[in-house]
DNA sequence: CTAGGCATCCCGTGTTTGCGTGATACCCAA
DNA sequence: TTGGGTATCACGCAAACACGGGATGCCTAG
């Protein structure tokens, strides 16, 4: 991804923008479906194809052949849900960019979304035009979200990094720590830390009183659990 | 994309909005500071009450009481960077929104400002609305980022989702994984699973083979790198 | 100046491990 | 029926381990 370092522009610059941007609705609402379709058939350069009201319909289509740019994917769907139906578009279309579109803005949802490579989670409280927006968003590589989700993924992202309970380990300890992870024995961790097999063993024992545990796996275990490093 | 500029009123209406938003900026650019400076001071309802070329002197100021509302912070700084500044600022002032301000958008530098806490990741190529309007964004509980920023966001998240290399290890076998990464011994494990001590050894090896490692902390660590339970 | 944390080093002992080399039994697909 | 994968069990031994004792030097905070 060297591109990534050029503007939006650039990246849309490199796609054949010849035909209008194809865009696909799964959603099961019919009113808001059809609305959506129409504002998006609506908008110069952006071709609303084809629209589902659920996700295995879509996903035969795109198993027909069919290759949309965008699509629009309701998270509450009758039948295969919106979150299992991404993945599997992304299996079958990489290319293919996944917007959510939901009422619920859990925390729950957003992060398996993503997980399930989603690039992009809206409200459908969204305006109309945002919606429509998101849709170049995405295809120019970004990643529309409403500010209370960019908020929901920040936060996830943070709370990954733990409080960072020490344990009072040392520095030297966890160099110790790290190469016992790597499954080296006492006499490698001491050539490599140029240290004298007994250092490495002390180091050890400590390890284990500080972090409660009394063998080498139970040490790496909550070193990982802990990220200790 | 101009929801949160106009919206201004209404996320301020629930905020006791009696005094404007104290921002402040750190960033050594002086000709950077001083135009963002003077332009946020003339923003209705915004006060850039403190400027600063560096994290220590803003810290300082912290410490010495003031509260700001928003912090707009360079990552790269002279002497302690944007990214150990965010971690103690937020220490010392937990409501405080903190907006990073980079030129450049590498994904490390994302991601380590997040977890240090950080609010929102604006470029300073960004128009300098954008920036105005992200002390809103960020007041309200938002988070400015730029489109390709979300992505990196939104990038780092789905490569947290194992890409699940089996390995092949068998479901007996992973018992025996993580029984072992409780720390338990060879025997302990037989007992907890009602086998024998040779049966448990057998395991073992072989999960050794599938996993390449030939110790128990080997095994425990490709387990938790590679998601195995 | 003295106590405490850290890092370094050493010995000995009994326990646990890793691995070579077996075996039996089940199931399922070729 | 032959084979491969999984699960089970077994013996023996050298190597690695955990942990009981020590020890010295360095630096920092009380």
């Amino acid at each position: 991804m060297e591109t990534a370092t050029k503007s939006g522009k650039a990246i849309t610059s490199i796609l054949p923008a010849r035909h209008p941007v194809t865009v696909w609705l799964v959603e099961d609402n019919h009113i808001f479906r059809h609305t959506m379709a129409r504002v998006l058939g609506g908008v110069e350069g952006v071709e609303c194809s084809q629209h589902f009201s659920n996700a295995e319909d879509a996903l035969d289509a795109l198993l027909g052949g069919a290759v949309p740019d965008v699509v629009l994917l309701d998270v509450e769907l009758p039948g295969k849900s919106g979150i299992e139906a991404v993945s599997q578009i992304k299996a079958i279309s990489p290319a293919t960019r996944v917007v959510m579109l939901t009422v619920f803005d859990d925390h729950e949802k957003i992060f398996r979304s993503i997980c399930a490579g989603a690039s992009g989670y809206l409200l459908k409280t969204s305006p109309v035009e945002r919606i429509v927006e998101s849709v170049h968003e995405a295809l120019a590589g970004g990643a529309p979200m409403t500010p209370r989700v960019a908020k929901s993924v920040l936060d996830m992202f943070a709370r990954l990094s733990r409080p960072k309970h020490d344990y009072g380990v040392t520095r030297q300890e966890q160099k110790v720590l790290e190469l016992m992870a790597q499954g080296l024995i006492k006499k490698e961790i001491a050539d490599r830390l140029a240290l004298s097999y007994h250092t490495v063993d002390t180091h050890l024992r400590n390890i284990y009183a500080k972090l409660h545990v009394n063998t080498r796996a139970g040490a790496v275990a909550k070193a990982f659990q802990e990220r200790l490093f």
